[in-house]
DNA sequence: CACACAACCTGTCAGC
DNA sequence: TGCTGACAGGTTGTGT
């Protein structure tokens, strides 16, 4: 389920658990994810400590001591748990666990396999093909409307697949941009360049604040984020029309309607998007 | 170049 | 109870 407000989600959850920790054991059950993990891959992490957890687009990057990073995106389908303890039990599609000193367990699991661990130095990570080219962080202060309306107006795809489109702005996936156009009143398949610079003010302004909701939503499941499911980033959230086809649109009480765009499915209300 | 589409892989669910 | 097909929150490579 991972968009941006998941990936936040699980840095946040992660930040008071294992930074500081000295990474104490690393357990590969399968190396063929999107990428092979490298050979060095275990050598590479372990017995370093873990400075921090930055994250860049859907991407995390945990920073380890000695300039060493380890790069994860979640895919489809990935999840991080953390669990007390080192007797812990792989579960199917664990295909990585981490044992922290301290008595913490985190496993990357990931059943579809569209996601990706990368383990190297910094410099390299961050110089990375995979994290070149991407667009702004939708938070980023200086995606001001002039901006935003500028990159829209650049493509003459539909809006929402040129929102979804990482190396214009990234962050959004399939859910959230179907909720912000929505929010916003513009029709998914309006070209981009015919969004109005009004609309493009309305449509930035939505992403953001549905993205907030959404991390404020997660933030809401932090709490008992070990204790409870040990997962993070699957909480339930209130759309307005994502996966709702046929049921009524919350402002005018007509049908949602859902078409096909770029081979994934979008949710909007023939009345209240133009 | 800009865009659409298939492919990657497994699980789940609706329909027969 | 199977079986089949469609679909799932992402990204990338290929083709038009």
């Amino acid at each position: 389920m991972p968009e941006l407000p998941e990936v936040e989600t699980v840095r946040r959850g992660l930040l008071p658990y294992i930074v500081g920790r000295r990474l104490s054991d690393v357990v590969l059950y399968r190396r063929e994810l999107r990428h092979p993990l490298g050979d060095a891959f275990e050598e590479r992490l372990m017995d370093r400590v873990l400075l921090g957890i930055d994250r860049r687009a859907k991407y995390l990057l945990f920073r380890f001591e000695g300039g060493v990073m380890l790069l994860a995106h979640l895919g489809m389908s990935g999840s991080l748990t953390l669990k007390a303890g080192h007797d812990y039990a792989p579960r199917k599609h664990d295909h990585v666990v981490f044992g922290w000193e301290g008595e913490w367990t985190l496993a990357f699991h990931d059943p579809r396999r569209f996601g990706l661990m990368l383990a190297g130095d910094e410099v390299d990570i961050r110089g990375h093909k995979l994290l070149a080219g991407l667009g702004p962080e939708p938070f980023d202060a200086t995606l001001d409307p002039g901006r935003f309306h500028a990159l829209l107006a650049s493509s003459r795809a539909p809006v929402k697949t040129v929102i979804m489109d990482q190396r214009k702005l990234v962050g959004v996936g399939n859910i959230y941009a179907c909720e912000a156009l929505f929010a916003s009143g513009i029709h998914p398949e309006r070209p981009a360049n015919k969004v109005t610079g009004k609309e493009a003010g309305r449509l930035l302004a939505a992403i953001r604040s549905v993205l907030e909701d959404a991390i404020e939503s997660g933030g809401s499941t932090l709490r008992d984020y070990v204790r409870s499911s040990g997962e993070a980033g699957y909480f339930q959230h209130h759309f307005r029309v994502y996966g709702r086809a046929g049921k009524p649109c919350a402002q005018c009480g007509r049908g949602v309607l859902q078409i096909r765009q770029a081979g994934r499915s979008s949710f909007y209300c023939a009345h209240c998007q133009k």
